[in-house]
DNA sequence: CTCTCTGCAAAATTTTTGCACTGCT
DNA sequence: AGCAGTGCAAAAATTTTGCAGAGAG
């Protein structure tokens, strides 16, 4: 998570330019744990950013996803998931009510090196994701 | 892997009919390890098949993911992929080419244990991907 | 013979692109 | 002031749907 000042320096340092859109995009992402898709950070920037558009939506992530700010989840669903949280750690998504939750404190790091000595491949990076029943959906479920 | 008979059978145990297409869609996919996407599996299946249409194709693997005959990959691209192989295994995408492959023997146990216990979760099923630089595109960029 | 399945075309969704205008540096 | 960025609308790409005719059981 980083402060305003530290995203307008890591867009500068990258040749981007700072703007209160990019500003109001991370600033959205970092607010939640729910890893929206583009649809949910279009209606939460719109009442502040009544111009906000889709397209600058999705250009905006591109950006903060290439500077190394976000990361992009794919659950399976039809539209990408992003994250304002780039340090190591991996989801989970209920299948009741597809909320999407992280993960931390799961050490992936012997899987990765497994991986890499079985596959060859120079590994650059790893999403694991998980699919089950949210606690809450269970009692639901129970009643 | 199964034959046709044996997917026959699990179709029609679940109340599906058994047709041409969805025995040439499962061949398809089960003859290739490239984890292909509807266009791909589409492509192939057109020479054999002229009037296949990718509603065909679509409709398809819905029904065999829920009848657990193949699994659906998400490496992120714009396109789901197709894998004939339900076993419990992981996949590798090279950042240069795009290939997926198999990642059999990394074992996962373990993580899905302690990601049920941190998590709360019931957990159903995971998929873990890794992407990097495979050893074809590593020795091609050295050149 | 019935009822599901196929295949076409059209629709729905998500994401990308072109271009005139805005605004950051 | 110059040039990247925004926002609109249109386009592109993938996936879904409706429906008439075909075919599996």
């Amino acid at each position: 998570m980083l402060t305003s000042q530290q995203l307008s320096d890591v867009l500068r340092a990258n040749g981007y330019k700072v703007t209160p859109q990019r500003l109001a995009v991370y600033e959205a992402l970092a607010a939640t744990k729910s890893h929206p898709n583009a649809e949910m950070l279009f209606s939460t920037l719109q009442p502040k950013y009544p111009s906000m558009s889709f397209a600058t939506v999705y250009k905006t992530v591109e950006i903060l996803d290439k500077i190394n700010v976000i990361k992009i989840l794919n659950t399976g669903e039809d539209s990408m998931r992003y994250d304002a949280d780039t340090s190591i750690h991996h989801h989970i998504q209920c299948a009741v009510c597809g909320c999407v939750e992280d993960l931390m404190n799961v050490d992936s790091s012997g899987l990765v090196k497994e991986a890499e000595k079985l596959s060859g491949y120079d590994i650059k990076g790893h999403q694991f994701y998980f699919f089950g029943v949210c606690p809450h959906c269970r009692e639901a479920r129970q009643n």
